[in-house]
DNA sequence: GAAACGTGGGC
DNA sequence: TGCCCAAGTTT
């Protein structure tokens, strides 16, 4: 079986990559957001904490969050030394709660396997529970300037209309997206990763700003000389069809089933949390509330003892 | 590889 | 109004 090129055909790469590389890097040292957890005190800690939040979570509702995880849980060895319903309670309403419960042990493989410090190596990274391909890729970039290729959806996006003259990229993640995305980092030897850092922040950046999903802010791009999606007449995205929908689903109910363990300060006798305002509020049937019930406790998202259903130890 | 997994805001 | 989207990971 042949090996796929390490690299994307030269071909199809601009040739003027070095100006793009430059006008983005331009872009993002004046344009680029002062967020807390980009800033030299947040640390490697701080930089994993964000991106744990910041999974398919827009920034404005992870800020106050993660400000406040800060202050409360300045370190790995803080949060890991709590029991995972607290992390689960401040997690709040960000959604996908079982990110929380990730957090919460990395944290304690953190302080068991690394004596309390974030790794810094993406293998590593990698290991710890609800760190993929691409948070540990960003972890060992952002918080340790190390110049590991970042592809997160903006990156995606930025890619399929700079490079490739699509609208939006295909839903699936493909090898030459890879390749591309290894070919066009920039070459940082030398220089301690500073490069390979601003790459993937600017390129990152410049998705969530201007190049974004819907109005794409054409105008304001510091490449738009270089896209190829410009030059194609910026073609409309072709839509394929999204996922189920959201009334009725269990993700609904389990997320009603959250909220009020959230705000219980103790144990819910299972009967009265069947009858929680919010979770009545979804108008699910009996056997739906009884299912998402048995599996959030299987997730172990809640935990059952004596005295009803809480948010676990 | 598809499907599941929360929540809220924009157009 | 409904559909689309948001720094993905896991099974």
């Amino acid at each position: 079986m042949p090996r796929p090129p390490a690299v994307a055909d030269p071909a199809r790469l601009p040739a003027d990559l070095p100006r793009v590389h430059a006008g983005i890097a331009a872009w993002f040292a004046v344009h680029g957001r002062d967020l807390p957890w980009r800033r030299p005190d947040a640390g490697p800690w701080g930089v994993m904490v964000s991106e744990y939040m910041l999974q398919q979570t827009p920034v404005v509702r992870v800020l106050p969050v993660w400000l406040e995880w800060m202050e409360r849980w300045p370190t790995p060895a803080d949060l890991a030394a709590e029991p995972s319903g607290e992390a689960l309670r401040a997690w709040g309403r960000l959604g996908y709660p079982r990110r929380a419960l990730r957090l919460h042990a990395a944290a304690r493989r953190i302080v068991e396997d690394h004596d309390g410090a974030v790794p810094e190596r993406y293998e590593d990274l990698l290991a710890l529970p609800g760190v993929g391909a691409y948070t540990a890729a960003a972890i060992s970039c952002f918080a340790f300037g190390r110049p590991e290729t970042v592809v997160d959806t903006n990156i995606r996006r930025v890619h399929a209309r700079l490079f490739t003259g699509n609208a939006l990229p295909e839903p699936a993640y493909t090898a030459a997206e890879a390749r591309l995305a290894e070919a066009l980092m920039p070459d940082t030897e030398h220089d301690g990763g500073a490069l390979a850092n601003a790459w993937n922040a600017g390129v990152m950046e410049l998705g969530a700003l201007v190049c974004t999903a819907r109005a794409p802010r054409c105008d304001d791009c510091p490449v738009r000389d270089a896209c190829a999606w410009l030059r194609a007449g910026q073609p409309a995205p072709h839509y394929t069809p999204r996922g189920q929908p959201w009334a009725g689903t269990d993700r609904q109910v389990r997320g009603a089933f959250m909220a009020a363990l959230r705000d219980a300060d103790a144990p819910v006798g299972r009967e009265e949390l069947l009858r929680a305002d919010v979770v009545l509020a979804t108008g699910a049937p009996a056997d739906q509330l009884e299912r998402c019930l048995a599996s959030l406790l299987a997730d172990g998202l809640a935990h059952e003892g004596r005295h009803g259903v809480a948010l676990p130890h």
